[in-house]
DNA sequence: CGTTGAAATCGACGAAAGTTTATATCGAAA
DNA sequence: TTTCGATATAAACTTTCGTCGATTTCAACG
């Protein structure tokens, strides 16, 4: 199941209720939004100017062990939010910005009309 | 801790990474939306016209049980996403604008520059 | 009053999630 | 090929979460 198409699909929550099959794939994003440490990494990795971080800037960044980074990691790839690439010994993580945008899009409020 | 004022404070994802306190607040907001029945039970409530949704309306929407819909919507309450109002024997639940509009803010991504 | 219907709370249970330690993989370098 | 540093995977443990049945609260009504 693609993720990004299933966002693309649903409607603003403002506008029409979610279908069961829509929630449950928006709820799998949205969970993995649903964790602080995966906030802040999303964070680090969305507004680095350059786009790109390496894993190892973003361990040093917690006090949690390098598994736990990398299981982060792999939640938030795995939902489409992140992408990542290898390049000799170190991998880069990059934002994936149409995922958030549909997301921001899902929650958007019309200005109070 | 007011979650409403959290939102409020914190910087769009793709602008600054978010501080510890920050991320704990946020998270716990999309913990709530983390969930298929909690967003559809949102989204009913948000696209509803009237605005306002009784309860019975949302457990008959639903195929599980009503402390099930009433434990979700304690959850969607506690986070500031929606509101209560009891009437006579019935309970009507309304969205809050504002939370919604605050976590849109913070999803949002500048058009491509 | 006592009853009835709507909604919330409680207690319990199984499943899922977050973390850690240990181990494996992968690429570079000696 | 062996070693080393970076990252991922595996296994195990603990806590949290979603759900249910049973009970309680609350308001309207006989």
């Amino acid at each position: 199941m693609e993720l990004l198409q299933i966002l693309e699909c649903s409607p603003p929550l403002v506008r029409q209720p979610l279908d069961a099959a829509q929630a449950a794939g928006v709820a799998t994003v949205f969970k993995a939004l649903g964790d602080p440490v995966r906030l802040r990494i999303l964070s680090i990795v969305a507004s680095r100017a350059g786009g790109e971080v390496c894993v190892c800037d973003i361990t040093d960044a917690f006090e949690v062990s390098q598994p736990t980074i990398s299981h982060h990691l792999k939640v938030l790839k795995d939902v489409g939010l992140l992408v990542s690439e290898r390049r000799a010994s170190w991998v880069y993580y990059r934002l994936v910005p149409e995922t958030l945008g549909e997301l921001s899009a899902l929650l958007n409020v019309p200005v109070t009309a």
